[in-house]
DNA sequence: TCTGGGGTCCTAGGACCC
DNA sequence: TCTGGGGTCCTAGGACCC
């Protein structure tokens, strides 16, 4: 989907379009509707505190204001540009809209978060672009947006072609064009490449796709291990088998949230005790409506340096309440070093095991040793 | 005035078992 | 007195993605 979150909101807000818009940060008012009718919006130079962007309108990456980026540093590029606070629930409902309207053409579908979808044509006797025409007209009429497409041999492929036309574009790319259309683009386009890889191969004096395909294989065994070079190897030609994987269960459940100010164990002893009961709570809540238990609960802990520390315990039964949860991830929080300000607290349950009614307490027993 | 929140996967070391 | 080889589970950290 094209920006979508920010998409969504324009669909509210239809007077914004062609506006710098980005949507984000904690504490962002809901537009007011002024005394003539018209509503009043926050701008970015207005905002102070944490925060980062969630989406930005294309108006607004021409200012520079990318997703990731601070609000603080975005107000410096683009003091004008509108901000709204995130919608998550409206984010939900357009992601389930527009995942049905493609399964109405096409149901093999991977799930890839919330605004994106791994989908096989392979089966679908219809000429490519058409296929792809029909498949964005159906996701407009449902939602009114307006997404981009991407059609490969492979997924690899795909997700890069998907980006080469955006927004509202379709691209089709054949084994054949990978020379052409693939090695000119930068090494971190490949799904897998971040900043740190990016980074490492940028020393190698590897920069683009083309220049990593044309690396012997056993170099890059020789500088990133036997796994992660064959797989470099391999995406730099466009070689990818992964099938597209259709059903899978979740592994973790977790909670996080960071501080409006940074806080200290022993002199924010309270609010930080309150915050972290909450987390328990919630993720007990998120276990329960979802229908798991967890039988390891962690934590974790940034401080105000935003180095990051995490403690787990594995349990000999699988729980799924809040009290329980609190207990193991007190536990947990015993064998951290607090003497540093904290800015970011979260609890996470994995180990997952899905209970169906009255089975929480089987889970439990099933689990138990036997003496 | 840096840097959200929810995830997955991988690696590596140590405990422990056969 | 010295010390194999294979396997699983647990823990901690980190890269990466949406």
């Amino acid at each position: 989907m094209d920006a979508f979150f920010a998409s969504v909101e324009l669909l509210s807000f239809p007077e914004l379009r062609g506006q710098a818009v980005v949507v984000g940060g904690r504490s962002v008012h809901q537009p007011v509707v002024q005394l003539d009718g018209t509503r009043r919006f926050s701008r970015l130079r207005d905002y102070v505190g944490r925060g980062v962007v969630t989406t930005s309108t294309y108006e607004a990456r021409a200012f520079g204001v990318f997703s990731g980026m601070g609000l603080m540093k975005s107000a410096r590029l683009a003091p004008e540009a509108i901000l709204l606070p995130a919608n998550f629930d409206a984010y939900r409902h357009y992601s389930r809209k527009f995942k049905a309207a493609v399964a109405s053409i096409a149901p093999i579908i991977e799930d890839r978060g919330i605004d994106e979808i791994y989908i096989d044509l392979s089966a679908i006797p219809e000429e490519t672009k058409a296929l792809a025409r029909r498949i964005k007209h159906a996701v407009f009429e449902a939602t009114g947006l307006t997404c981009s497409i991407g059609i490969s041999p492979n997924k690899l492929l795909s997700k890069i072609c998907s980006e080469l036309d955006k927004p509202d574009g379709i691209t089709v790319l054949g084994m054949e064009e990978i020379p052409a259309r693939i090695w000119p683009l930068a090494a971190k386009k490949i799904n897998g490449i971040g900043p740190k890889s990016s980074e490492k191969l940028a020393r190698l004096g590897i920069n683009s796709i083309g220049e990593l395909a044309a690396m012997p294989v056993e170099f890059l065994v020789q500088h990133f291990g036997r796994s992660t070079g064959i797989w470099l190897h391999e995406a730099a030609h466009g070689v990818d088998e992964r099938p597209l994987v259709t059903e899978s269960e979740p592994k973790s459940i977790s909670r996080e949230s960071t501080f409006e100010r940074d806080l200290h164990a022993r002199l924010d002893r309270a609010e930080l005790s309150k915050i972290f009961t909450s987390l328990c709570m919630r993720v007990a809540d998120d276990l329960k409506r979802k229908g798991y238990a967890s039988q390891t609960i962690g934590i974790k802990l940034r401080y105000a340096d935003f180095r990051a520390v995490t403690r787990d315990l594995t349990m000999q039964v699988h729980v799924n309440d809040g009290n329980q949860i609190r207990k193991a991830a007190g536990e947990c929080l015993k064998r951290i070093p607090l003497t540093q300000k904290i800015r970011l607290l979260g609890v996470r349950a994995s180990s997952l095991v899905p209970t169906v009614g009255e089975q929480v307490e089987m889970a439990g027993i099933q689990t138990e040793l036997p003496f």
